[in-house]
RNA sequence: GCGGUAGUGGCGGAAUCGGCAGACGCGCUAGAUUCAGGUUCUAGUCUGUGCAAGCAGGUGGAGGUUCAAGUCCUCUCUACCGCACCA
């Protein structure tokens, strides 16, 4: 038999209910503590439920939360206790990425361990990180600075290597001389040393390399494959891999036996070659140079060049100069002479180092060869441009015919590339090739505090990869800290002398550490199953698990970090470890968190301490206030008073549920409602529009700002509601308990807290979303805006499914209409309907 | 220089598909409560004008499309971000 329980119409003294203190610092101790006891968000795989995976970026453990953390995590939160409420298996990990060189910078300057430094720092952050509520499966927490962790990370570097993908070469790399290390060509930014701004040198050093470049094009692709991402970060990826076609030709010396390889994306141009350009690095131009006039000068040229840093080499701003070394090339496709130049526009890292230069349709070259007076020669013609390149102003890059091109003349741009390149390949000359601006990874680095790269000298049998099965190459602990330029290791001789794993000699292990983002490349993996010992994770776990549904981070890491996440997700398909191709399906970038204007930053004196306003404030009204402020993608400006509306916002929740305990207690919520008064039916009205917005809110768009307004007016409408003489009590208390499950993901604790004080079945974290009642939004009457010529005269109040001829008919008998149309020619009318009507008069 | 994002009250922001600009919060004003301050409650708060109902103007600026533009188009200014001699 079903029992309706029929609306309740009780005149209600409000307020009578002893009102007990918000005491948020005994609340969230007290939940966090039973989410803990009872293993609320530990999870493992479960094929009967949908699984989704939710994760941060784990932080550098630097020994103080942050706001930006803050922020960073109450996101992820809210993503993850929402998920779990719509009935998802929720994957929540932490985790830490705890080598670098912060700890060994703090253990030279306070005598302490990087070890011991970094573990005191993960326990405080680790405490902090607990005060906030987060609902992570603390189970599943990693350090890569832990062997059991970096054993691992040795393990993609000898899979890596075994697969060709990890090499040694001498190169000019990047050097930062205060962090006394080498650095990747994605940490250098504006010529400086992303960590510390130090101005980079250059310097020639064996170095290994991870061979990124053979996944470049791979890594352009799939950016096709991840709608889920903001278009800012592929757009900044695409323009970091660089990618560009065009083609590779080489043209013979003058009375030397060598050849130059250029590298050009306009083989139609050839034919307007008048010199060419190599990079001052360029191995050859010693060579081009010895014993003529030219090699003092020439010298002289490159030694300058040397001693300016990056910055003032490479800026656009610097004025493009060079010197003639007196040697000639031959351009393959007439024969014709060309004087051989070196100058600083021209890169050694780019293409070959090398460039063919046709200064009449290429700007940098045109300014050169203007300054240093080399012919100009037009060999593409539009209608617009001079044939006589003395007359050019500036170089044309448009489209045009070619001319002065022999065979090829007449040819359009497009067409000339293509047979040039043709004829080139046909005659051995050169060939279309694919260059891409993505350089190989390269990741050693000449400190302690990181993975050791597992690899041995051995004078019998050469370089020797550790075997998988004596990893991990443990880091001694033992160590002297004295910033040389070398790695520490380099002193420790327990660590470097070794013998080779292959003959068994003496043998001398490598003393280089791994770049800290191999260790953050890989870690949402071994999450997927933290405690296995053979392998960095089990094919089971990460098939269940992986990819991460929602990342969400900070936009710095763009490219760095995310590219190298990609790239090694890549390698894992590829040798049969992972079955997605793409790590992070969707992806959320962050902003930044603000104060007066600017990046908190202790220099500007403008920090704001999370530990402070948690404790002053609660947790609780932290997150609130931080996802209130602004869309999650957008900087969010920090405000002290914004924080106390937060906080009183839930005092008021607070209060208003306290003070309805009493009264509703002990209702039940009927199945179905019948003969609502308007007052009843407003609510209900609401409470279901609300749960709509929320659950869109958070869905659809992350935008939790709108979601936090949204259950505001819910809470100022059933305190409104709480003025009627006589409440519906179903629903009220409808409204009650849907305003704390919609609050729940964003202030766990009180709405626990209050969630128990109502007598709610067990937990509020384990209820269900709520769905909103289609049947509650339907509406009697909706407004109607009367609008003539565009401009609102007048609201009417009509049913939602009135006509397209009733509106209009209404809108025409509305009396302000007659009153202002009168005399009025009536052009047209439109009706939207549930919307406006809108008359057009002509006068 | 190239690419991107943004510009809305005193402030943070809202307006999701071209349909009532300013939701929600902060701040401010007035009143009530209070010994007082704070808290809390009530009312108000884009600008001009008016006793008021109202009327007019208003989303960085200038044009345009449309019955209708914060939203679309063209030009332009400003701020921030990314790339920057990439051959």
């Amino acid at each position: 038999m079903r029992v309706f329980v029929i609306s309740m119409l009780i005149i209600v003294t409000r307020r009578t209910f002893m009102e007990r203190k918000y005491d948020f610092e005994a609340i969230e101790a007290k939940w966090q503590a039973y989410w803990e006891e009872n293993h609320f968000y530990e999870v493992t795989e479960d094929t009967t439920r949908p699984k989704y995976y939710a994760l941060e970026m784990f932080p550098y453990p630097s020994g103080n939360l942050h706001m930006g953390h803050v922020r960073n995590y109450a996101i992820g939160d809210v993503v993850a206790r929402f998920k779990t409420m719509n009935g998802y298996n929720v994957l929540h990990p932490m985790g830490w990425d705890a080598f670098g060189l912060p700890a060994e910078n703090a253990a030279i300057k306070h005598g302490s361990h990087p070890a011991k430094w970094t573990t005191a720092n993960i326990n405080n952050m680790k405490a902090q990180l607990k005060t906030l509520g987060t609902s992570y499966d603390w189970n599943r927490e990693v350090a890569t600075c832990d062997p059991d962790y970096y054993k691992f990370t040795q393990w993609m570097f000898l899979k890596l290597y075994e697969h060709g993908l990890a090499y040694k070469k001498s190169a000019a790399v990047n050097w930062c001389p205060s962090c006394q290390t080498v650095l990747a060509n994605e940490q250098v930014v504006d010529g400086a040393c992303e960590r510390c701004e130090a101005s980079v040198d250059k310097k020639q050093l064996e170095q290994w390399f991870f061979k990124i470049t053979d996944y470049a094009q791979r890594l352009l692709d799939d950016l096709e494959m991840l709608p889920g991402w903001p278009d800012k970060v592929k757009t900044m990826q695409r323009n970091w891999i660089g990618r560009s076609e065009g083609c590779q030709f080489s043209l013979a010396i003058e009375g030397l036996d060598e050849r130059i390889t250029v590298f050009t994306t306009r083989p139609d141009t050839v034919f307007g070659i008048t010199y060419m350009v190599l990079a001052p690095e360029h191995p050859l131009v010693a060579k081009l140079v010895a014993g003529r006039p030219e090699e003092e000068p020439v010298t002289e040229f490159i030694n300058r060049m040397k001693h300016l840093n990056e910055m003032a080499r490479t800026s656009t701003e610097a004025v493009k100069e060079g010197v003639f070394t007196g040697a000639y090339a031959i351009n393959p496709m007439n024969d014709e002479r060309i004087p051989i130049w070196i100058a600083n526009y021209v890169l050694m890292d780019y293409g070959t180092g090398a460039i063919m230069a046709v200064p009449a349709h290429d700007q940098r070259d045109f300014d050169f060869a203007r300054k240093y007076d080399i012919p100009i020669r037009v060999v593409i013609k539009s209608e617009d441009t001079p044939l006589d390149g003395s007359q050019l102003v500036e170089a044309y890059a448009g489209d045009g015919l070619m001319v002065n091109s022999g065979d090829f003349d007449g040819c359009s741009v497009t067409e000339g590339q293509a047979r040039v390149i043709a004829y080139m390949e046909e005659k051995g000359i050169g060939e279309g090739t694919i260059n891409f601006r993505l350089r190989d990874w390269l990741i050693s680095r000449q400190r302690y505090w990181g993975a050791p790269i597992p690899i041995v000298y051995c004078p019998q049998c050469g370089t020797v990869p550790i075997p998988i099965k004596d990893l991990p190459v443990l880091l001694p602990l033992e160590v002297e800290f004295r910033p040389s330029g070398e790695s520490p290791l380099n002193y420790v001789q327990e660590f470097y002398q070794t013998t080779c794993p292959v003959c068994g000699g003496e043998a001398r292990r490598e003393t280089d550490t791994m770049d800290t983002f191999v260790c953050s490349s890989w870690y949402f993996d071994r999450f997927c199953s933290p405690q296995e010992t053979e392998l960095p994770f089990t094919r089971e776990a990460a098939d269940y698990w992986m990819a991460v549904d929602q990342y969400i981070g900070g936009v710095e890491h763009a490219i760095l970090h995310l590219m190298y996440a990609r790239f090694l997700t890549k390698f894992l398909y590829d040798i049969k470890m992972l079955k997605v191709q793409e790590p992070f399906t969707n992806l959320l970038t962050q902003g930044m968190v603000l104060k007066d204007g600017s990046k908190m930053s202790k220099s500007k004196g403008n920090v704001v301490s999370p530990e402070e306003i948690i404790q002053t404030y609660g947790a609780d009204t932290a997150r609130l206030f931080i996802l209130f402020a602004s869309p999650p993608d957008r900087d969010l400006e920090w405000s002290d008073q914004g924080v106390e509306g937060a906080y009183r916002f839930l005092h008021r929740v607070w209060r208003l549920v306290t003070g309805s305990i009493e009264t509703l207690q002990d209702v039940s919520r009927p199945t179905e409602y019948k003969e609502l008064d308007p007052a009843a039916k407003a609510l209900r009205f609401k409470t279901h529009a609300t749960i709509k917005k929320v659950s869109s809110d958070i869905e659809e768009r992350f935008n939790f700002n709108t979601a936090i307004s949204a259950i505001m007016e819910l809470t100022n409408a059933i305190n409104t509601y709480g003025d009627q003489q006589e409440q519906d009590l179903c629903v009220l208390k409808e409204a009650v308990d849907t305003l704390l499950i919609l609050l729940s993901p964003f202030c766990p604790h009180i709405t626990e807290e209050l969630w128990e004080m109502m007598g709610g079945a067990n937990s509020i974290h384990l209820q269900s979303w709520p769905t909103y009642d289609p049947a509650a939004l339907v509406q009697d009457e909706i407004e109607i805006v009367l609008q003539i010529s565009g401009k609102v005269r007048d609201r009417i109040m009509a049913p939602p499914d009135a006509s397209e001829d009733e509106l209009r008919a209404l809108a025409l008998d509305n009396p302000k209409i007659k009153e202002l149309t009168k005399g009025q020619n009536i052009a047209k009318i439109i009706v939207v309907p549930r919307k406006l009507v809108n008359i057009v008069v002509k006068p």
